[in-house]
RNA sequence: GCGGGUAUAGUGUAGCGGUUAACACGUCUGGUUGUGGCCCAGAAGAUCGUGGGUUCGAUUCCCACUACUCGCCCCA
């Protein structure tokens, strides 16, 4: 219990789970694939300063929070990827993606690291699916992306999907916003809790997600970012807005929408279920046009979300949102006696060979034809092949279907058994 | 970083200041000569999370630690 355990937040994917994981990821990527994404891989470490200068101001947190880094004999500073952005960013501008047909749509799946404190559906290692598009600054860049996390949630089987929209204004007019909401809540300072008066000093947009009691009312007065965009954040709002319209998709203007990190610019959006509250959303994204300038780039326009497959399965499991089932293994192997074990492999070679997928029975020792019997009971399998002395001796086996039906013997001569099975597993 | 809860075979639980630490499921084997599910029998599997106390004696009471878990902070 000491010594053998899980690192913390850390978690294994046994078998029985990963039918959600591969429907999931399958899912995904015909999606991804439907919407003209193509797939990449980024590294799982990357320098440093590479997320350190990618998630702004608020680094010095994470970095020294949040993140897993090692520093190596030479005093290079390497980190576990704590999101994919910056990663597909940095790979955008190092292989010259600039220079492809512009512009450049990307999905990605695969692991990344926080080092926060475990909760309910958060992990220090978690899985997400990303998409990107790199390069575009039109609006309809931004419905595409949304609209491929739509489509993805609802192929997986969720009912009752909204959007939760918000823009969240660029470097011209966020800041002004800013100080009209700080001003707001300086004058409404004694209703707020300490939480809050912290959060207004550290990072003022993240008062509109409070949790606080109260401040529903409060923040209903409070003035909305979406009155005080520039001209060109309000044009891509609307036109944003209008083109889901016409695509009959419906969404909530979500005032209280916000992200922690100052890359982000215009559009923001989460997914979320029926009857999932805002800590569940299924996914979450939005406009990133600084970023690829704050990792050292040339300045790329760029929108995206991530969903964190982790929790997206997790909630499929509660809401009984079924997978298809993982592929079966039809066929066991038995042997009994004499020279029948070495038949019995070759025989499940052959099988495999022939697109079969078959489970062999092993016996150290001798061991009752019963013993098999069950254990093909018990994973399911339907037929058993019985190879006894006698079988063997005939150049046959024994085909024992396990729904109830009669056996037969099938001869292993030429292509017989292959024919016999392919036709009672098709 | 802060706060609540929990910690007994693989899993889920019971239990008590002194017991061979129990039960269910699961696993394995067997139930006459080569055939599954039900049933029956047997077996394996736990230094009762770790370390300290209190006590004649601690799995049981107390403390600490660790882990798990739920929430807060944060959330790229």
């Amino acid at each position: 219990m000491t010594e053998i355990q899980r690192v913390t937040g850390m978690q294994d994917i046994l078998p029985m789970a990963q039918r959600y994981w591969r429907h999931l990821i399958q899912t995904g990527s015909e999606v991804a694939h439907q919407f003209g994404f193509q797939p990449i891989d980024v590294p799982v470490l990357e320098y440093t300063h590479l997320f350190v200068r990618g998630v702004g101001e608020a680094s010095d947190f994470f970095v020294n929070k949040e993140m897993y880094t090692i520093v190596e004999e030479d005093g290079v500073s390497l980190t576990l990827r704590p999101e994919f952005t910056a990663g597909i960013v940095r790979a955008y501008v190092e292989n010259g993606m600039q220079n492809w047909v512009q512009p450049v749509k990307l999905f990605t799946v695969g692991p990344i690291f926080r080092r926060e404190r475990p909760q309910a559906g958060r992990f220090r290692q978690h899985s997400q699916y990303n998409a990107e598009i790199m390069g575009e600054t039109d609006p309809a860049a931004d419905v595409e992306v949304m609209m491929l996390a739509m489509t993805l949630f609802q192929r997986l089987g969720f009912r009752g999907l909204t959007f939760q929209l918000n823009s969240t204004g660029c470097p011209a007019c966020k800041p002004v916003y800013v100080e009209k909401l700080r001003a707001f809540m300086a004058d409404h300072l004694q209703s707020l809790s300490p939480v809050d008066r912290e959060r207004m000093q550290r990072n003022p947009l993240r008062i509109l997600d409070s949790k606080e009691p109260g401040m529903e009312k409060l923040l209903a007065n409070a003035p909305h970012i979406a009155d005080h965009l520039c001209a060109d954040c309000a044009d891509h709002f609307a036109e944003l807005r209008q083109h889901l319209d016409h695509l009959g998709q419906a969404y909530t203007i979500n005032f209280r929408l916000v992200r922690g990190i100052d890359y982000y610019v215009k559009t923001v959006f989460e997914v979320w279920a029926e009857g999932i509250g805002a800590q569940a959303a299924l996914c979450g994204g939005g406009r990133y046009d600084g970023v690829a300038e704050a990792i050292g780039g040339p300045s790329t326009p760029g929108v995206g979300f991530g969903a964190g497959i982790d929790r997206i399965v997790l909630t499929m499991q509660t809401w009984g949102i079924e997978p298809p089932p993982a592929p079966e293994v039809p066929i066991l192997v038995a042997h009994f006696g004499g020279d029948t074990k070495t038949a019995a492999l070759a025989l499940a070679f052959r099988l495999r060979q022939a697109q079969f997928p078959t489970r062999l029975a092993f016996a150290r020792e001798r061991r009752s034809l019963k013993s098999q019997m069950r254990e093909a009971n018990k994973l399911n399998v339907r037929y058993v092949l019985i190879l006894g002395e006698s079988e063997l001796a005939a150049n046959a086996v024994v085909v024992r279907p396990l729904d109830g039906g009669a056996q037969v013997t099938v001869s292993l001569a030429e292509e017989q058994l292959e024919q016999w099975l392919r036709q009672a597993l098709a």
